[in-house]
DNA sequence: CCGGGCACTTACCGCTTGGTAAGTTTCATA
DNA sequence: TATGAAACTTACCAAGCGGTAAGTGCCCGG
């Protein structure tokens, strides 16, 4: 089972490295964590740099299997859009260890920007840009407004994808319960009308 | 200027714990930004956790400082909350290393839970909880829903807050120039449609 | 003029880190 | 049955970490 055991080193470092960061883990607690010595990761992936990238970019190939299905007629646009984000919140908050992982990307590729060359951001935000506008009342507006639409939208799904503990921490679980069920209906209405007028 | 080498700690750490996180930069790091050792750093704070801690209740002060003025009339409950969101926006995106910090804290405080205790945010996001139920039209909504509002606008202005190295590294300087144009335009209108139609 | 505290340094410590070197075991294939 | 590669292990290392101990120079009140 030895292609086995490399993906199990995958799957924890993906969860370690979201939970404490790159500097927050050592390679001899993911190794630990399937009863092996750091060395055995060492001997699969080489160096601490590299296990980290291609737990990036197996989340980057993910993505990009992602779909969104084939283009719509115009007046279908806009609920095309709809769907797909509400696919990529479901995905967001079904995924919290990723989602908290690619925050941290966020957040670190200032500082690490040689690695940073991978941009996975990049075609999922141009796919994103194109089907806002393919909606009818956005084909005026320019791609500086889509972009602006679109990572607003994303922030507000990934910020909540990523703030479960702190909410549990200041409302308690009662309330975080009705919040999260609140969320992705409020979600989809913050869409619907986002969309609906460009100006 | 003893009292002015522990602001400078302070401003260093902050910044510095900012690009690369806790566990990303070391004390002797910080110090060597003043030019000092590390153990004048530890004469002024005790501990790295406790000048992390230090750094965050200074941030939480400035926060708690920032009031929305006076409560408004019903009429004009909405404007006071968009203008509200709109300066925590414009000061979000004018102090990125702050914005950068407290994310990272988002997504820290899972793991060390211990010293989450103090939910800095709370009095905070109950304060919008309360400009939001001031607005006639959502004086029937729930607190459930008054929150995923103002969590999804939060999302939306610190997302973007902490996603210029990316976004200048996908799109270029020019794209990005028009973007961070676009984005405060865009949100005020974001925020206009947002709380003007509750369901 | 002198004593004590403050701001800071040099010296050191035990521990952990990422990484190297050199085996050892297992197993498929020739 | 010999061979060699793959999947590990134990042993080790230099460097860096946060933190302690013991000063050193300096300024300020008595």
């Amino acid at each position: 089972m030895a292609a086995g055991t490399r993906e199990q080193f995958l799957d924890s470092a993906e969860v370690l490295f979201a939970e404490r960061g790159f500097y927050g883990v050592s390679i001899a607690a993911i190794a630990s964590e399937l009863g092996l010595t750091k060395q055995a990761l060492l001997h699969h992936f080489g160096s601490k740099e590299k296990l980290y990238g291609e737990v990036l970019r197996r989340i980057s190939d993910q993505f990009e299997s992602m779909e969104p299905g084939p283009d719509p007629s115009p007046a279908d646009a806009g609920h095309h859009l709809k769907t797909y984000l509400l696919d990529i919140a479901q995905t967001a908050l079904q995924s919290p260890d990723r989602t908290r992982l690619l925050m941290r990307e966020l957040l670190d590729n200032k500082h690490r920007a040689e690695r940073a060359g991978t941009w996975y951001l990049k075609p999922f935000l141009e796919r994103l840009i194109g089907m806002v506008r393919a909606i009818p009342a956005w084909r005026e507006a320019g791609d500086a407004d889509a972009l602006a639409l679109v990572y607003q939208l994303l922030g507000a799904i990934n910020y909540f994808g990523v703030s479960k503990p702190t909410l549990l921490g200041i409302f308690g679980s009662d309330a975080y319960a009705d919040l999260d069920e609140a969320f992705p209906q409020r979600l989809g209405r913050l869409i619907d009308i986002a969309i609906s007028s460009p100006d």
